[in-house]
DNA sequence: TCAATAGTTCGATATTATTGAATAATGGAG
DNA sequence: CTCCATTATTCAATAATATCGAACTATTGA
C-alpha cells in the first residue's frame, strides 16, 4: 500500500468510537450501507479483517484492535493539527512581520503605530527597515510598504497615503551662497544631492512637470547615497540640494535650518501602496493592521 | 469543520516532501492539475492558505508550516499504523487461542503438536480446554474444535477428522458378572454411565444403527458425568457401559483393561470440525495451524 | 416463536477526483 | 533583455468513489 486508506480508517474509528456501525453513520452524517461499504472497503485495502460482525454486535478482530491503538491516537492528532491551523489563523495574537523603508515608517507607520498597539495589545510588529526591494516571501514577511501600486498581481496593494509630495531642498545658508533657482534648468548651475536607491544601479532622476509636461533634469552631482537618511545629512551640512520627501525633513523646514525651492514645479509622487501576497489575505493579524491603517487613511 | 481533510492534508504533505507541486503529483500517481486541485480545495476548508507559490517555487505561509509541524507526524503515525497492522496480519508471531474439548485435543490436537511447535516455533498455542460450546468471537479466541459441521455460517469449518467411532466399553469383569449384550436392547438389563454435555440439560442419546434403522436407546443410569474423563474413570472402576471415543480409551483398551461390545451396531459420529469466524480467515497464525491439521489429516 | 433491530446487498444516483489540453507566469541562459 | 524551458493553473469532460433507498438477512429479547 502506497497511501493509507485514511478515510477508511476515519469510518473504523468512528464505529468503534460509537459502538455500532448505525451510530457511525449518524455521527458521520451518512447512511450506514455507506459506513458497512467503506469498513469492507478498508479491510480489502488492509488485506485483513478488522471486526466481528453480526447484526446485533460487533467486536474487534486482532488486527482491528492493533489498528485502533496505533491509529487513533494519530487521527486524534491530526484532527488537532486542522483546529490549530484554523485557530492560529483567526488569531489576532502573534507577530506581524513587515518591511519597508524608512520614509514609508514615518509617513503611514509612525501615525498609527501608538493606536494599533494599543487596540492590539497581543500582536508584536516586528518591522524590518530597508529602502530597497525585499521578496517578502522568501524572507518570510507578511506584508510590505513601497511607492506605488505596480506590484505583482499574485499581490494585494492598498493605498495608504495621498500622493506624496517631494521637495527639493537646501540650508538657508547655501541658497545665500549659489542663489535660489527659479525654474528646474537653474539646477544646472547647482549642485545636487542624489538618491540611488540600494537594489537600482542608476541614481533616481529628478522630475518636474511644467505646463502639464513633464521634465527631467540631471543636475552635477559630486554625492550620491543609497539611503535617504544621507541625503538629508547631506543637505543640512550645506553641500547642496537635495531631494526628499517633505515629511522626512519637516522638523528641519520648521526650525528654519532647511528651505525648500521649485516647489510649484515638483512633480507628485505615487502614494505609499501596502501590499501582500493574496495567500494572506486571511491572516487576522494583517487584516486588522490593514484597518487601522485605512482607518487612518480617511 | 467536522472531520480532518485527511485527503488533502495528504496531498499538502507530499508537496511539501517534494518540494513542488508536479513532483508531489508524480510521487502521488496522478496529474499535476489534480494535486493543484486538492491544495486549493484544503485551502478552502481550511479557511487559511497554507503556501505561496509562484511557478517556479512554492514557500509554506505561516499557516502552512503550523499545519506542517503538527499534521506531518501524525501523518507519519497513521502510516506506520497500517503498516503495522498488515504486518501482524501476515505475521508468523504470536499467539493462537484455541477453544477446545478434552475429545478434540487428543483426537485432533495431540497428534500434530509437536510437530506444529517445531515448525513454527514462533506461534503460542493458548488452548482453553471445556466441554461445552463458547462464543468464540466474545472469549476473543481465535478458532474452535466440535463436533459436527453445524457451525453458524458466518463461520469457516475444517474437517479435521474422519467420522469418529465411539465404543461402548466396560471392564472384563463388569462383563463376566452381568453378560456381554449382543444387541442393543439387552442394554435395558445393564447399568449405564452417561454423559451430558455442560452446555446442555439432557444426556447425550445412546444411538444404534441396525440395517440402516436409527435407533434411540436408554438404558437405566445411576452415574451421570458432565465430563468424559469421569464417564472413562466409572468405567475402568467397573460401574457399568460407558460410552466415549475410542481414541479417549484406546491405551485400556490395548492394555486389556477395558472391552468394547456392541461393535457393530454402533452410529459413527461427526467428524470433528475447526470452525472460526470468517474474520480470520486472513491471520496467516491460523492459516498455518489449519495447514498443519490438514495434511495430517490426510 | 415473533417482533424489533442492526448489518448487508444491490442497483441507481450523486458527489468527488482526475485527466488532458490550453493558458499563464517565472527565472535562468544566451 | 529577450527567449525558452519549466511550472502552476484553468476549464470542461470523464472516471472513479461514495452514498442512498429499498429489500433482505440474521440476531436477540420479550
Amino acid at each position: 500500500m502506497e497511501r493509507p486508506p485514511v478515510y477508511g480508517i476515519e469510518v473504523f474509528l468512528t464505529i468503534v468510537k460509537e459502538g455500532s456501525l448505525r451510530a457511525a453513520a449518524k455521527a458521520l452524517g451518512v447512511g450506514a450501507p455507506a459506513v458497512s461499504h467503506q469498513l469492507k472497503l478498508l479491510e480489502e485495502k488492509l488485506g485483513v479483517d478488522l471486526m466481528y460482525r453480526t447484526t446485533r454486535s460487533i467486536e474487534l478482530t486482532d488486527a482491528g484492535r492493533v489498528l485502533l491503538n496505533d491509529a487513533a491516537p494519530a487521527y486524534r492528532d491530526m484532527t488537532y493539527a486542522v483546529k490549530k491551523v484554523q485557530q492560529a489563523a483567526k488569531s489576532t495574537k502573534g507577530t506581524l512581520r513587515l518591511s519597508l523603508s524608512r520614509g514609508a515608517y514615518i509617513t503611514a507607520i509612525a501615525p498609527i503605530l501608538e493606536k494599533f498597539q494599543a487596540e492590539n495589545p497581543d500582536i508584536t510588529l516586528d518591522i524590518s527597515l530597508n529602502e530597497g526591494l525585499v521578496d517578502i516571501i522568501r524572507e518570510g514577511i507578511h506584508a510590505g510598504i513601497r511607492l506605488g501600486d505596480l506590484v505583482a498581481d499574485n499581490m494585494v496593494a492598498v493605498r495608504l497615503t495621498p500622493p506624496l509630495t517631494p521637495v527639493f531642498s537646501a540650508t538657508p545658508s547655501y541658497l545665500d551662497k549659489f542663489g535660489r533657482p527659479d525654474h528646474p534648468r537653474d539646477l544646472l548651475n547647482h549642485r545636487s544631492i542624489r538618491y540611488k536607491p540600494p537594489t537600482a544601479n542608476k541614481m533616481t532622476d529628478w522630475n518636474f512637470t511644467e505646463n502639464g509636461q513633464d521634465k527631467t533634469i540631471n543636475p552635477p552631482t559630486r554625492l550620491v547615497f543609497d539611503n535617504i537618511i544621507g541625503v538629508v545629512q547631506a543637505t543640512r551640512e550645506g553641500h547642496g540640494i537635495g531631494w526628499c520627501l517633505q515629511a522626512t525633513i519637516q522638523e528641519y523646514l520648521d526650525k528654519g535650518e532647511l528651505e525648500t525651492v521649485l516647489d510649484s514645479y515638483v512633480k507628485e509622487l505615487p502614494p505609499f501602496y501596502l501590499y501582500y501576497p493574496v495567500q494572506n489575505k486571511r491572516v487576522e493579524c494583517l487584516r486588522l493592521l490593514v484597518d487601522c491603517l485605512v482607518s487612518h487613511r480617511n
